[in-house]
DNA sequence: AATTTGACGCAGC
DNA sequence: AGCTGCGCCAAAT
C-alpha cells in the first residue's frame, strides 16, 4: 500500500461502523469518545476514508443539531436522507426529527 | 512557512 | 432563542 491513513482515522471509522442501524450520532460524541479534541476531524476523517468505502455507515453521523451537514460530501447528496429514512429515521429539511430519540453515543457500547 | 478552509461545538451577547 | 466569535486540529494551497 502506497498510502497509510493515520491511526485516528482508523479509530473514527471503527466507531462509525459500530453505530446501530436506525440510530444516529454526532461528530462531537465521537470526538469526545476518542479524545480527539476536535469534532472537525471526524468529518474530515470520514471524508478521507469513509466516502471511499461504502461499508462505513457515514450517513449516521450528523452534527449536534441533527442536521445532515455532510450530505454534500457524498456522491449523491440525497444518499444520507434516503438511507436514514429507509432505516426508519424521519427527516425534514435536511434535519432529523426527534433527534434525541434516535441519538446514539459510543458509551452505550460499554453498557452492553 | 503562513494563511485558509473544513461533514463542528460551545460561550457569549 | 437565534446570531456571532472563538477554539479546535489537520490538510491543502
Amino acid at each position: 500500500m502506497t498510502n497509510q491513513n493515520p491511526s485516528y482515522i482508523d479509530s473514527v471509522v471503527d466507531v462509525v461502523r459500530l453505530i446501530p442501524a436506525g440510530r444516529v450520532t454526532n461528530y462531537g460524541a465521537i470526538a469526545d469518545f476518542l479524545a480527539l479534541g476536535s469534532a472537525r476531524m471526524i468529518g474530515w476523517a470520514l471524508n478521507k476514508s469513509g466516502i471511499n468505502d461504502p461499508s462505513i455507515p457515514a450517513h449516521r453521523v450528523l452534527n449536534r443539531k441533527g442536521q445532515l451537514t455532510g450530505r454534500l460530501a457524498f456522491k449523491d447528496p440525497d444518499y444520507m436522507e434516503r438511507t436514514l429514512t429507509k432505516e426508519g429515521i424521519p427527516i425534514k429539511d435536511n434535519q432529523v426529527q426527534n433527534f434525541e430519540l434516535y441519538y446514539w453515543h459510543p458509551e452505550e457500547l460499554l453498557d452492553q
